[in-house]
DNA sequence: GAGCACTGC
């Protein structure tokens, strides 16, 4: 019934109709490619057999008798298993949405009983912090925040609505002061220890300095009655009478276990306007939860942007507006910015001259608004703006001549410079540092130049936040970082480029996209802000008036640019299962297609059933925090005791990687991460390496050099080892391990087993597959030349950060990745090399057929592998075999013991694997398909 | 030959 595509088209050349004179010979033949193309997207699936993956006949006859020993066993019936977890899952399945939510009422109607012999205490305490002489002076000073002149109406509202929406710009005190009104309203009237306040914020370093903030202001120690908690820290505060400052996303965990908010009394939700998937999805759930809570009040809070979205979306709930305390910012445009410097566009010689379509857009653009402006302006400078590079930072020249400006006609502070990404900021940086002008090189020496980038180092280092000595002018040239994420408090004159980058989805192609666009209103407010922290400053916008024009007022929301697999399983732990339905009800909802899409990802990774619903592998992915195929990887590394590598690797991918770039030194960090990547041609083993070697640094005392020598962030690898941990802690806890330990000996009796881990990791990122079809070194260019395609036939190539980038000489030419990304090319950000077996035991949709006599093994209708009738059937048999296994350890969590019956099954595994680490590439056998591309 | 930014009991 199959027939491949390349037999066909053989047959068709020997019975070409004779006669054919030799442009009809090639009308012939491209009339049959045509033909033969639509045959092949319509029905034929297109078969082309790949590498041989025989297993020899000794092998198959140990791998047959390690299955039999496992089936043995599996039939005798291993019953002495902790049943705590199926009865869960029975539970999970059998109760509704409805039935769920009264349960948790019962189990916490005595939650908030009141204490009234310590609200008589806490009362007295309150007093006598009145007497105290710090709290009394510190009060001074927050009486000057604008929250505290509306203090009485924030109280009177939170009493009378269940939901406010308080909106106010920077510096109104808001976040610090908010809740502290409510606490101490709650204390003095005697009813503090029924307060528990909780307050969400969207990043960590906001968690902890708040939390610093108030208590330093309430003048107590952090953990008393105010403290923080986020991820693998915190300081809690006592039970009662309290205020927590926690992330989003650890509030969205806690949910998991309190799913109607018990333990809260006052939730605050701050900076919803940020549309971060986290708010979005509170805010979402808050709508169901609030009725059943009527007691729970919810305060939402904004800065003024799109603040009437929020109102409606809670049924046109008060809104409470709180005026700023910014200092005055002046805002200057491109055309006042060139009529101040005089500065002239090099138009003569044109290298960057920008695609006709993007020139024309340019003067529909600038023309009707040079006709407005015209009495306004000098010529010059409207001659000037119809030059299209003269806008954003396409002109470093032009950025470097505007800081020169500042330097010699403004009052002494910072400039900060909003670049979009680390290229531009390079360039700008060695034009400063290396001025061709005699006006830089006037200033060079007067410059004290910080390039601020989530990969340089200087985003760790405290320099960037002291002030310049006297004689210096501090420049920070930063990415979208410096935004909301990194504050410097002496900054004055702000530079908006009005560019930065921004990742997209494509539903239809189901590809990710980083571009350089540019921002919106929402993002050029929040710049201009950063100018008037410490005094009145102006804000440099390098765009012009029309361009502000048509930008747009706020980013894309986070929701409808990203994956939603993890908030689908999230949901459907929560009892929510028409996960449809549920994003219908959201500010924003994703396209159903996206949904479709995770939906179907959950189901081929079997964490959820061809019916949606949970299976218990899917309720263990739901209960870690982490992506679900990275879960997967790391409960397989559990099972199969290689706990170590795996936790390494999961960690690395859901923080980040722990290498920093400084500018200049990308070959040096290249060549520190081959080092590391010893040949396995696997970014994810270089970064199990990386931490293997650190730890031996930690050993000998000597990590600082290590980390120095070999461009590692210290911070971001103790953080890598404290994920790990957790991991393992989540492990032990479901009983996937005896130890909480990631480097307990009993967890990693494999982790020197370099074949089953690269499978593990396959295992996991599958079904994110690559096919290399060749590896060529190609004249004039020092690196070789991929070609390479996904599962879905879209051309990609290892990205340059990756250690795979250039290589040649891959022991097999199939790699799963993580992440791919279309920037200037479609990018593998990261990937192992595979071997197909680990594709074929791990993989879903498996098959076997005959093709021209010819056995195969298939992966997901996409890779065909030849091989022996006999591999297909130990193959098959084995495959089912671990779906067995996997199926009951996930309603029976427990480790495989070490000479059990079931860890043969891993000793039949093994030893496959290791049979194809022995094997050669197949360059040879794939050379004839490369005609066909 | 290239890397906007966050985050998880």
């Amino acid at each position: 019934m199959h027939r491949g595509n390349k037999s066909q088209a053989r047959s068709g050349k020997s019975s070409r109709p004779p006669g054919l004179s030799g442009r009809e010979i090639g009308m012939y033949y491209k009339n049959l490619a045509r033909q033969r193309k639509n045959s092949d997207t319509k029905n034929e699936p297109k078969i082309k057999l790949s590498c041989d993956v025989t297993v020899p006949p000794g092998v198959i006859m140990r791998v047959n008798e390690y299955m039999d020993q496992f089936k043995l066993a599996r039939e005798a019936g291993q019953k002495h298993f902790d049943e705590n977890f199926q009865q869960q899952f029975r539970h999970m399945l059998n109760v509704n949405f409805e039935a769920f939510i009264e349960e948790t009422k019962k189990q916490n109607k005595d939650l908030n009983l009141q204490n009234r012999s310590l609200d008589a205490h806490l009362q007295d305490k309150q007093k006598e912090r009145l007497q105290n002489a710090d709290f009394r002076a510190r009060f001074e000073d927050r009486l000057k925040l604008p929250t505290m002149r509306h203090a009485t109406d924030v109280i009177d509202a939170v009493d009378k609505n269940q939901v406010v929406l308080i909106v106010g710009s920077t510096g109104c005190g808001k976040t610090t002061q908010v809740p502290q009104l409510l606490l101490d309203d709650c204390i003095e009237k005697g009813i503090g220890t029924t307060c528990r306040i909780v307050c969400t914020q969207p990043r960590r370093i906001s968690a902890i300095t708040v939390a610093e903030r108030v208590s330093y202001e309430r003048a107590e120690p952090l953990g008393h009655s105010v403290g923080y908690q986020i991820r693998l820290e915190s300081r809690k505060p006592r039970e009662r009478a309290s205020i927590t400052y926690c992330t989003t996303g650890v509030l969205l965990q806690q949910l998991q276990s309190d799913p109607l908010l018990h333990n809260v009394s006052v939730l605050l939700l701050d900076e919803i306007h940020e549309r971060s998937i986290e708010t979005d999805m509170l805010m979402a759930l808050l709508k169901i939860i609030l009725p059943h809570r009527p007691s729970l009040k919810v305060i939402l809070m904004s800065a003024t942007v799109r603040e009437e979205d929020f109102c409606n979306y809670f049924n046109r709930c008060p809104m409470l507006r709180i005026e700023g305390v910014m200092h005055p910012v002046e805002v200057l445009y491109l055309e006042d910015v060139l009529a101040m410097t005089g500065y002239q566009f090099d138009c003569g010689n044109n290298k960057r001259s920008q695609p006709r379509l993007d020139q024309s857009e340019h003067r529909n653009m600038i023309e009707p608004y040079i006709r407005q402006v015209r009495s306004r302006y000098d010529n010059n400078v409207l001659e000037q703006l119809r030059v299209p590079h003269s806008e954003g930072c396409e002109d470093i020249d032009f950025i470097a001549n505007l800081i020169y400006y500042i330097c010699n006609k403004k009052s002494d502070g910072a400039i900060l410079v909003f670049m979009p990404g680390l290229n531009k900021i390079s360039q700008l940086h060695s034009t400063l540092k290396n001025p061709r002008s005699p006006l830089g090189q006037r200033w060079r020496d007067h410059l004290l130049i910080f390039p601020l980038h989530s990969m340089l180092p200087s985003a760790e280092q405290q320099s960037v936040f002291k002030r310049a000595p006297n004689g210096k002018r501090k420049v920070i040239i930063s990415t979208i970082i410096a935004e909301t994420s990194v504050t410097i408090d002496d900054v004055v004159y702000v530079i908006n480029t009005g560019r930065t980058k921004v990742t997209d989805y494509d539903i239809e192609t189901n590809i990710q996209s980083l571009e350089e666009c540019w921002v919106t209103h929402a993002n050029t407010q929040q710049r201009k802000g950063r100018a008037g922290r410490v005094q009145p400053g102006v804000c440099y916008n390098l765009f012009s008036r029309a361009r502000e024009a048509l930008m747009s007022e706020v980013p894309t929301p986070e929701i409808l640019r990203c994956k939603l697999e993890t908030i689908i399983l999230s949901l459907k732990v929560l009892h929510i299962d028409d996960t449809y339905a549920m994003f219908q009800t959201m500010i924003d909802a994703p396209a159903q297609r996206t949904v479709s899409t995770a939906i179907n990802l959950l189901k081929r990774i079997e964490a959820l059933d061809i019916n949606g619903n949970l299976t218990p592998l899917g309720m263990h992915l739901a209960k870690l925090p982490i992506d679900p195929q990275v879960g997967k990887m790391i409960l397989i590394s559990a099972l199969f005791r290689c706990l170590d590598p795996i936790t390494s690797v999961a960690a690395a991918l859901s923080y980040k990687n722990p290498f920093y770039t400084p500018l200049g030194q990308e070959r040096r960090v290249d060549e520190a991460k081959r080092r590391m990547a010893q040949k396995m041609y696997s970014d994810h083993l270089m970064i199990h390496n990386t931490i293997c070697n650190y730890r031996e640094s930690v050993g000998e005392h000597r990590d600082r050099d290590f980390c120095y020598n070999n461009f590692l962030s210290h911070t971001t690898l103790q953080q890598l080892e404290r994920m790990k941990s957790q991991f393992a802690e989540f492990l032990c806890n479901y009983k996937f391990l005896t130890s909480s330990n990631c480097l307990d000996q009993s967890s990693n009796i494999n982790s020197d087993k370099i074949p089953l881990i690269r499978a593990i990791i396959g295992g996991g990122l599958y079904p994110n597959m690559a096919h290399l079809r060749k590896a060529r070194q190609v004249k004039n260019r020092v690196r070789a030349i991929h070609n390479m395609t996904t599962d879905d036939g879209r051309r990609v190539n290892f990205h340059p950060s990756s250690v795979n980038s250039g290589e040649t000489g891959f022991d097999s030419n199939y790699f799963v990745y993580y992440q791919r990304q279309k920037s200037t090319d479609l990018y593998l950000l990261d990937a192992t090399m595979v071997f197909p077996m680990a594709l074929i035991i791990f993989g879903d949709g498996v098959d076997s057929g005959v093709i021209d006599n010819r056995h195969y093994l298939s992966v997901a209708k996409t890779y065909y592998f030849k091989c022996s009738p006999e591999t297909v059937s130990v193959v098959l048999n084995l495959r089912s075999n671990l779906g067995l296994l996997l199926l009951e350890k996930a309603l029976h969590p427990a480790p495989i013991e070490e000479n059990s019956d079931a860890s043969k099954l891993i000793k039949a595994i093994e030893l496959l694997l290791s049979i194809d680490d022995k094997m050669g590439d197949d360059y040879e056998i794939m050379s004839d398909e490369i005609d066909n591309i």
